[in-house]
DNA sequence: AATGAATGAGCTTTCATTCAT
DNA sequence: CATGAATGAAAGCTCATTCAT
């Protein structure tokens, strides 16, 4: 019982501390902010997080879980174009959220200090898009809807389709969240730019 | 003449904090430690720009000049997929340089303090090269050898090619420089699938 | 009976206590800690004792009534060397333990804040046994055995032959407890020299 | 020249420490606390001291150096008492000084963390005045004034007579710093209780 | 113009101590 | 009564920035 209350609190800390670090990054950010924010003490912080990296760690981790959640959608049986979009969309969407946007932004800042990071985020995100994707693409290669003899290469090439210019650009910075019509159009010259490629000989 | 004699010490200031921010990042990287790498005092830093802010702009700045300077190449009369895989040779090795990525990644960890900086790297970075790929793709469209009625958005879809999982990869900090060879299997694979995609109908 | 349950985890308290501030020092050692040795809460801990400063007390205190209990043996009957080599042994043996010896260092480092600490312990330690060596030395020269018309300031002296070099030296932390064959000589030496300078005229 | 005022202030520093450390000992005297005494800031010390425990340990090198001129006094040609009883004042008014007596506490609170410093201090006070009094013991055996045939042994017997119980009174806080009229009735009694026991047989 | 020295402000972290349960 | 959680206060240390020379 007194276990979810510490683990409530602790969520309460990641929830608050995220946002410090969003809108600061990790160094702007301080303890004191975060725990000022929360109304507590800044002892009671290092009561739940051993130090200030390990609470970014922490924030981290939970922000690849809900990542890694956003990614879950099954795909339909419809026909390979439609499929695609979907897939395609749902990745688009996830990727650019200003949440993945956002940590990714800060786990290049931490780079240096923590490489292990960016891995663990490499592999909550953009990997767990691209295996599904591959998946998929392997089975339409089967059914001999594309010609993708390297179903995992050919789910990169799609993959860096989708992200685009866009996410390159969200990532400096750049560009606002794009709209649902945006990720639309997006998505769709993507599709259409890889099925024109890998279209069955 | 003086004035020479201050240009020169400043661009040795500049060539000094670029290596310490490029290894240590903007927040770690000191003022004391780019005095001390330097051989002067901090005073004479401040002597010639305003603070540690302005100082770190103007190494950005320069960076950018460097950057652009890699992308002068003039494409030669070959063949459109030899041309393509001269200019994409060229766009993929000065993107994935250390340098661009060190650049970009220092500009992510600065861009909510200052997003004129990535605007600026943008500008100076990938348009340009986006910019002469939709010039020659333009030119190549006349001449028929492919169908892009839109050169700027093709430019843009055979940029990300090029740029592809691999660029990624190394702004979170999770590939090393690429080799002149696994350039070249990312450039040519990229061209495939660029002309595949936009062959003449 | 509660009374004694509570003089019970009383002493339990400061024998951890006594633990953690041996191996750490007055200052070192913190409340968590002695708290998480007890396998109890910082609470109870103060439940007992008002604060560091008391618990601290209470050890010295203990300390002091252990170090006293080490020097209860009786003297026998027999030579004057012979007993004073008996004593000398259970003194030097008491006062260089590990345990009188970590004792007095603590009462140094708080001696500024507490300076009755260091009277009670030289009351318990030091002059315990001076006054019990004055005692035989008194009827010694009652018996014509030794010339010590002052057999207070006799004692002093010769506690402090049996003290000697030895004691100074692991009050700096310069020497480990010493062996008995050690001690031995230390104490043979420092009685010849006693009966010598005290020899009967 | 800019040498010599660098190393001014540094003195300046040691000095306001040492009082800082004297009084409050190492624990309680803060950075902040020196800082302010010294009418200066807490940035300018770490110019100066890496850290908290460097300024301490220069303190008390500074300290074994003043102790250490304490013991420079050289012994006339006189007869072996005033020369012993000269030497002797000397050695117990620099052992027993609060300089030497403060030093020693700071040392036995510290040597945990650091047991370089008591070997240090050792060498330079105790030692010191150990090896003095072997010297002239030696000469004054050859003489056949006293029989001392391991006067590094009585030597150490004479540095234990002249502490006394009184410099472990000292250490422990529970005396002042003696009058020139109580060192004396020390010596002398130190002396005498000596030269009987290491009288020429 | 260049420098060595100085500093104010602030950061992370720790700890003795106290409540609410 | 015992506890887990919370905290105010402070400590050591750093750094961008500014003077005095």
């Amino acid at each position: 019982m007194s276990q979810a209350i510490r683990d409530q609190r602790r969520d309460r800390i990641v929830q608050v501390a995220r946002d410090v670090f969003f809108e600061e990054g990790f160094n702007a950010a301080t303890m004191s902010t975060i725990a000022a924010r929360l109304g507590g003490s800044k002892a009671t912080l290092y009561a739940y997080f051993k130090n200030k990296e390990d609470l970014f760690d922490a924030i981290i981790a939970d922000q690849c879980q809900v990542i890694e959640k956003l990614l879950m959608l099954e795909e339909e049986g419809a026909d390979i174009r439609t499929t695609l979009i979907d897939l395609g969309r749902e990745m688009v969407t996830a990727m650019s959220s200003d949440q993945s946007v956002r940590t990714m932004q800060l786990i290049i800042e931490e780079s240096r200090r923590n490489p292990e990071l960016a891995r663990r985020f490499d592999e909550a995100g953009p990997q767990v898009g691209t295996e599904r994707l591959a998946a998929y693409l392997a089975k339409a290669h089967a059914r001999g809807e594309i010609s993708a003899p390297d179903p995992v290469h050919a789910a990169g090439v799609l993959a860096i389709l989708l992200k685009g210019e866009l996410f390159f650009r969200r990532v400096l910075g750049l560009e606002p969240e794009p709209t649902p019509e945006r990720i639309e159009t997006e998505v769709q010259s993507a599709v259409t730019n890889f099925l024109t490629a890998y279209a069955p000989k």
